[in-house]
DNA sequence: TGTACATCAGTGAACGCGCGTTCACTGATGTAC
DNA sequence: TGTACATCAGTGAACGCGCGTTCACTGATGTAC
């Protein structure tokens, strides 16, 4: 039960993340919404402008909790471990956390759902991105793509964890890659994007 | 035009085909779709189940497109060319071909709005994956992760494309990655993906 | 301590909307004999 | 060649739905003096 000092419009933010959890996207309308916060159905349109800036506001806070994710991940590895070791930390972290939370996970890249005004949403994207960029910052001092764009090696990076979580979190891998385990996935990706070849040819070889 | 003596359930599926393309997703109503092919709302219901069912035709279409273009895009490079330049070659008509029908690309995507049980979405799907898969094998069989599993690895080829795909279609690489043209970011994904490292460590180096 | 006033969160009725699907129908086309 | 019948694509009215947003309201709370 949320504390009686908290406002509404936090608790309407903390509902729709139960809901978002429990009944999908489809479910977050203003007047379900409203509805589970034992509010009438107008009662959110105090706090929010629009329907759009509330679910920009649950949004954001999925971006903040994969950014807490990922910060964690990295923290938990130990002052000795590389650059390179982090950021695949990262990336792990960064899919697990989505696929646990499909519902946020799609909410978040759904612009048409969400109000491009709102200000909280813009930040906290940003900040996951600028996140992974310093990891690939780092990686790249350590020898990584020395010499290419960190911006663009971070967009790289990002959407083949983007998709990874995208397709898995959709069943999509259910089908053409059967009995393959969520962990399995993510290490064949990481080492694709990573150029950890266990068996294969060096790299520039015959392409 | 269509020509007259095509059947309005093939007309009814070019038609949200353009709907799409010009009005986007939100516009692939039964209704609106059947007013544009010029015919009454209840029509189209008597060449499909439901409308799921003609939108999962409309998704099969895509997926068709999807794979003519990488198909076409590995014949146009003759026949001395090797595998792994053929995979990113495929790669490359991949994520432009979604690109440049963004809307279509996103319903291909949103099993919400399809009917499982519509057997040519299936099909055609399954189709797409394993053309990858195929050229996935081709350049492991040239020495490229030679001892992965194939599926897996074809799986997180996929990843990174449809995740770039998605993202640049959704203008989320306008933010964080400014002035960033779609070549390039494909080029920095491939590059990632296949291991080419210009200026880089040794693979398995300081990681 | 008391009074007058302003603020504002929440209410609940109402508006207007477009949707997918159902249904009885009509009218054209094909088929059997 | 003609008749009776079946099929079936398309029509248009209707159903029932839930939605986001607006609006006049009420009642509690805070503020000025």
């Amino acid at each position: 039960m949320p504390e009686a000092t908290e406002s509404l419009g936090e608790r309407l933010v903390l509902t729709a993340l139960d809901l978002l959890a429990e009944e999908g996207l489809d479910a977050l309308t203003l007047r379900h919404i409203a509805r589970r916060a034992g509010v009438s159905h107008g009662a959110p349109l105090r706090h929010f402008r629009s329907r759009g800036d509330l679910l920009s506001e649950v949004a954001a806070r999925g971006f903040g909790m994969l950014s807490e994710s990922v910060e964690k991940s990295a923290a938990s590895l130990g002052p000795d471990a590389g650059p390179r070791e982090r950021l695949r930390a990262g990336a792990r972290a960064y899919v697990e956390s989505a696929v646990a939370r499909p519902g946020l996970f799609a909410l978040m890249f759904r612009p048409e759902l969400l109000d491009a005004e709102n200000e909280s949403y813009r930040a906290q994207g940003t900040a996951a991105f600028d996140q992974m960029l310093a990891q690939v910052r780092a990686a790249q001092v350590s020898g990584w793509h020395l010499d290419r764009d960190s911006r663009l090696l971070a967009g790289g990076v990002w959407s083949a964890l983007h998709g990874l979580a995208t397709l898995w979190a959709q069943g999509a891998f259910t089908g053409p890659v059967p009995n393959a385990s969520l962990d399995e996935a993510i290490e064949t990706t990481l080492d694709l994007m990573t150029g950890d070849l266990p068996n294969g040819a060096a790299p520039g070889g015959n392409r």
